[in-house]
DNA sequence: CTGTTAGCGCTTTCAA
DNA sequence: TTGAAAGCGCTAACAG
């Protein structure tokens, strides 16, 4: 039995009404009743149900935030910002792991409209993501990361791919690089199988050719990284180099090679995406393609707020966000001995 | 103007009452009435709104979490069991990060209070925890992380600091080690200054003296090791082996002895506490005192709906997390190089 | 300048 | 087996 408006009204002998226009400022009241009703609230502790407000404002100030896996640092970052900003706008952030799973992401998106959040932030798992549609024709504002939805009024923020993949492997051509791997991703449907992309074009117009055993997949964790990297060694081929196409995979390759005596980056440079916060502290710290995370994740929520708030009522906007080559230890020219072999220990 | 449940009364030809129980099966309702209902929530794409039974049933299954840095993988492990096992059963989790700041404690505090969170799990960001007081006696459940809050009511979760400190300093001793530096926490008063008396104790009961130029202090964070570790070789003393307080300190100390033209742990030999994801990628990987984090975060949920749903009524639990030393590479034995200097580069 | 009151959408008692 | 209606705590007309 929590202290009530009316609990307060009684006390300051003064309507609820009073005692609502002053809680919320929201009409001039004098300062004796002023005075009182405060006292009212510091004296027994009030504090004012935001549940009831809601339902009669129709306004949650909530937003949901539905991430694959908050404790990975790369989303991670996205969340600590769309809280950060959230908060400096007055609005709260409940916290969605899907897991990856279609299910509960399912489960999340029915919560959060049940429980009426304003807005939703979604990274979505998998490329599947027409889930979203009865929510976003429902009218409650939706930003999705890293996904398409052809036909969809959304705000959608995501990074060229194909350009990141493009720009890591230049980045070892120009190291003069020739016999250049790559990690892929476990789906080609995957958003970063378009970097795959980028990476062949790149070779392309350096007229160097790719083959599918310098091509083996991971599952886009360490682990897959790992399995890779032996895929690579055991194929046989010669290679200077390797691109993978993402940091998880690139870090477990590092692993892997350095375990059989491979020398990084003095037998094989390495160059990955993402920059999750790993890569600054591998041994040499990784080249990698950089993406703003935190950032991303306070304009995700602004643009969100926009929208609720009724300050942007266009079409839909595609913020494509910038990417850059950031060059660190595990890329260096190709030498003489960059493709040598070391006895497994 | 979304759709409510008179919407779905209207079609059905049947009252608010009757929509109700069968949207929540809570009584029986004949198959012809039941199936006109679900026909209806399904035609009008219906999502009963969950502020309003929050307000009538006075449950709004939702709890908040506050941590100083949900970006932190320490703290975004702990959260991640938090949201898991809190999803089991039924609670959404509202995220809010202190960034430190005693406050924005404050300010999110009084927001859960004002949302009417069922439970708050607050990591505290300094030992000053007594604004947690109003909200205790306010009889929301609460659980305690890492901080100790005398006469208070409270669930509370934490390690034993003393032991991982000495630990991790009796683990050096046992590989030879004799003169053993310590990277300091910024303030004596944070919880793992006690981590500190641990090291102090494993070296008078081995018989050693600990010297103040050994150990510097640093502010928690890797770019304090890298200082703390300078001081240390700026001292001219010799030292084989440092316990760091934790693992962010270790890590920055590494990369700057390394800097310097140390190997480790050929030269000297590191432990840190905390196991932190990190820990794990470092080259070599860091030897650290481990605590469970995602583990302890799904406990703290559950003890929380324990309390919340009345099943413990009980005074307060004190858990004593589990820590264990995990070896990993930049430990080994004491040996004549142990205290060489490289030039520096 | 302040108070009265309807009503937000739902659950649940009570009555039929 | 179902329905009517009170009421959760608050805000915001509207009235005075």
């Amino acid at each position: 039995m929590p202290i009530t408006i009316k609990d307060i009204a009684r006390q300051a002998g003064v309507s609820v009404a009073t005692v609502s226009y002053v809680v919320n400022k929201t009409r001039w009241v004098s300062p004796e009743l002023t005075e009182r009703v405060l006292k009212a609230i510091e004296q027994q502790g009030y504090s004012p149900n935001a549940v009831a407000r809601s339902l009669r404002q129709n306004r949650t100030k909530t937003i949901g935030l539905i991430v694959p896996d908050s404790s990975n640092p790369f989303f991670a970052e996205i969340a600590k910002g769309v809280e950060d900003a959230g908060f400096e706008a007055g609005y709260s952030v409940i916290l969605c792991n899907s897991n990856a799973s279609l299910d509960r992401e399912l489960v999340y998106l029915d919560l959060l409209q049940s429980k009426r959040v304003e807005g939703i932030i979604f990274i979505a798992a998998t490329t599947q993501v027409n889930q979203i549609r009865p929510i976003v024709n429902s009218g409650i504002p939706v930003v999705i990361f890293y996904r398409d939805i052809p036909g969809l009024e959304v705000d959608t923020f995501r990074i060229d791919n194909f350009k990141a993949g493009y720009l890591a492997t230049r980045h070892l051509i120009e190291l003069g690089h020739r016999n250049i791997a790559c990690i892929q991703p476990a789906s080609p449907e995957t958003a970063s199988g378009e970097r795959v992309e980028g990476y062949k074009r790149a070779l392309d117009e350096a007229g160097l050719t790719w083959k599918d055993q310098l091509m083996p997949r991971g599952d886009n964790r360490v682990s897959g990284g790992k399995a890779a990297a032996q895929q690579l060694v055991d194929s046989g081929l010669p290679f200077s180099a390797i691109f993978s196409a993402n940091d998880a995979m690139a870090i477990g390759a590092m692993r892997t090679l350095r375990d059989l005596g491979y020398e990084i980056p003095q037998n094989v440079s390495i160059v990955g995406v993402d920059d999750i916060i790993l890569a600054s502290y591998t041994e040499p710290p990784l080249t990698t393609v950089t993406q703003p995370k935190y950032e991303a994740g306070c304009q995700a929520i602004e643009f969100l707020i926009d929208r609720i708030e009724g300050r942007s009522t266009q079409g839909p906007r595609n913020v494509e966000l910038e990417i850059q080559l950031t060059t660190r230890g595990t890329s260096i020219p190709y030498t003489a001995t960059s493709e040598l072999r070391r006895i497994s220990k």
